[in-house]
DNA sequence: TGATTTTGTGATACCGGTATCTTTTTGAGT
DNA sequence: ACTCAAAAAGATACCGGTATCACAAAATCA
């Protein structure tokens, strides 16, 4: 920088200020000043800005599983929004352990952030002290929480769920099953929403309907295994997770079950797959791409608007019905 | 930081070296200054760590697409490298347009990444200069070009698609179509493989067996209608790029057409779906999770041993042979 | 025309660390 | 106990920018 103040026969301030606030430059200095950048192949140094002005203009992003392609959707839509307005996205996972959650959030915290988005409502006390101290806008995705740290920008998993499940009984099913991940705090919301909508619809809830499975096509197939073990009179299942459903379906398809026939599939995640099989899955779509938006928006409102965003957006679901059901 | 140094009445450079250079502190000294950080909740600012010292902990990746769950693989990899080795990543998405690339890799050289993953290996005369001038260690990802920028690591596009085409051809099959993406530099070169392979078998290369296709299942659907109108006698079709394959089975399903009686059909890619669906489906495994791994392992290695590693690492690949050929 | 704003530019200090060199302390060797 | 090298701690400058205030030049007004 300091090249191109002398090149440009200015101070560095003002080739500070030609770069930052070019309005605040007279234009014949101005030309001078971007002149000698050119010239030069001048980058300036963003941590530099950082530190002197103790803003920066990154975005952390905390998710619960890089491998999940769920999560593509909303990486997307945050990426779209930043780039435009100059802001970058730094990007962790943090499994759902809380101590690998506050490593995560200590790191971005030191790299300064400019705001942060977690994917994930369940904080341990010492990480929520970290972001409060922190003085940073951090908006949560994931579920609609209680007690917010600060912004949220979700679907409710408990409403969702319920709502697909009183779907299910009003099309006439009347022993339906759950199946879900285990030891997930999203399945657990799910799991309740499930087991109100039962009591709302007068259905009985029953243990072994309740199949937890694990993560992959393959939870499908155990999902169907076990329903046909332990409680076969079942009519429709409810998959509370990832391609669970999918692979229900298919597990179906080669037992030459009749879906919804014999066993109706509903699925919670409106995948493009999901369209494509046969039956097609009836699902629920939710919001992936908005929460994105939403959250990168609300960021951006605090950090470069300093506005005050509402502190919470529930960004709602739909259902689909297609053929599984 | 300041403040810590007064509470374990120390100067700063002693507060420094005590969370850098531990075994430089004296044990009783770097005992008190522990306890003073916690005791302030003293958190390090690795912006200035990094202006200061000139070098960053944070590495860069460019993506050509986001939306793309076959580079989540990719992604967890590296980030499951650089963790544990106290850096960071930053996200970009660069399409397969040459001036946003540019954009994003200046942004990067702006941020002082310490190193940079590039998917994709077709870069402007600019971008090139950029990276050389920024003197950073670079890799490059999705294929093997003839003149890196610096390291690579990754599997050949054609070479891959040359053995599968000639696993199809040793399988008996006379009549070999090939589905892919148009406009994709990657999809330009397994097709110059394809080529290759059908000369080395003695098949005549037939432009009514080359099908450009649009992304996403629907592809398949596209591939299977082109096949029926154009080249009915067509007894294979080779399926280079994401899910194309997934969606030709499912409309051959559709169809009523016995897969691989009437068609068989072979996929680029071998994402846990291809298992899955029936029959399952021939395919290619990339080694999407070791260029991860080794993208990262490269970088790391000049940044932090110093060291030169090997510049080219070609990953290979394998072909899965399954019921749908 | 002189007084008063307004606008444009420069000087200086500082953001929060680390590199480097200097000084002090420690400890081994005789 | 004394010398001297090695280890530990400190002083100072600087990384590459920006905030802030001072000041000069230009524009506005009476």
């Amino acid at each position: 920088m300091h090249e191109v103040a002398e090149l440009a026969g200015v101070s560095r301030m003002t080739v500070s200020r030609a770069l930052n606030h070019p309005e605040k430059v007279k234009e014949k200095v101005r030309l001078r000043v971007f002149e000698a950048v050119s010239q030069l192949g001048y980058v300036h140094n963003h941590l530099a800005r950082s530190l002197s002005s103790n803003r920066s203009n990154v975005i952390g992003l905390v998710l619960p599983s890089l491998e999940n392609s769920i999560f593509s959707q909303t990486v997307k839509a945050i990426s779209d929004v930043l780039r435009p307005a100059g802001f970058h996205l730094m990007l962790a996972e943090a499994t759902d352990d809380a101590k690998v959650e506050e490593a995560v959030i200590a790191a971005f915290i030191s790299q300064r952030v400019a705001g942060l988005v977690l994917h994930g409502t369940q904080h341990s006390p010492a990480s929520i002290r970290m972001l409060k101290g922190a003085n940073i806008p951090v908006v949560e995705n994931g579920d609609i929480p209680t007690e917010p740290i600060d912004m949220v920008a979700s679907y409710s998993n408990r409403a969702a769920s319920r709502a697909m499940t009183l779907h299910l009984a009003r099309l006439g099913y009347k022993k339906i099953a759950f199946a879900s991940l285990a030891n997930n705090p999203r399945a657990a919301e799910r799991q309740i929403g499930f087991l109100e909508a039962l009591e709302e619809a007068g259905h009985k809830p029953d243990p072994r309907r309740m199949v937890a499975v694990s993560r992959g096509f393959v939870g499908g197939t155990e999902a169907i295994a076990h329903i046909e073990q332990s409680a076969p009179d079942t009519d429709a299942v409810f998959c509370a997770g990832d391609v669970i459903a999918v692979g229900a379906l298919l597990e179906c398809n080669r037992r030459g079950w009749d879906v919804p026939g014999r066993l109706a599939i509903a699925s919670y995640d409106d995948l493009e797959l999901m369209r494509h099989v046969n039956p097609p899955i009836t699902a629920l779509r939710l919001p992936r791409h908005e929460i994105g938006r939403r959250s990168a928006e609300m960021l951006l409102a605090r950090i470069v608007d300093r506005e005050l965003p509402a502190r919470s957006a529930d960004l709602g679901f739909e259902i689909l019905q297609r053929g599984s059901t």
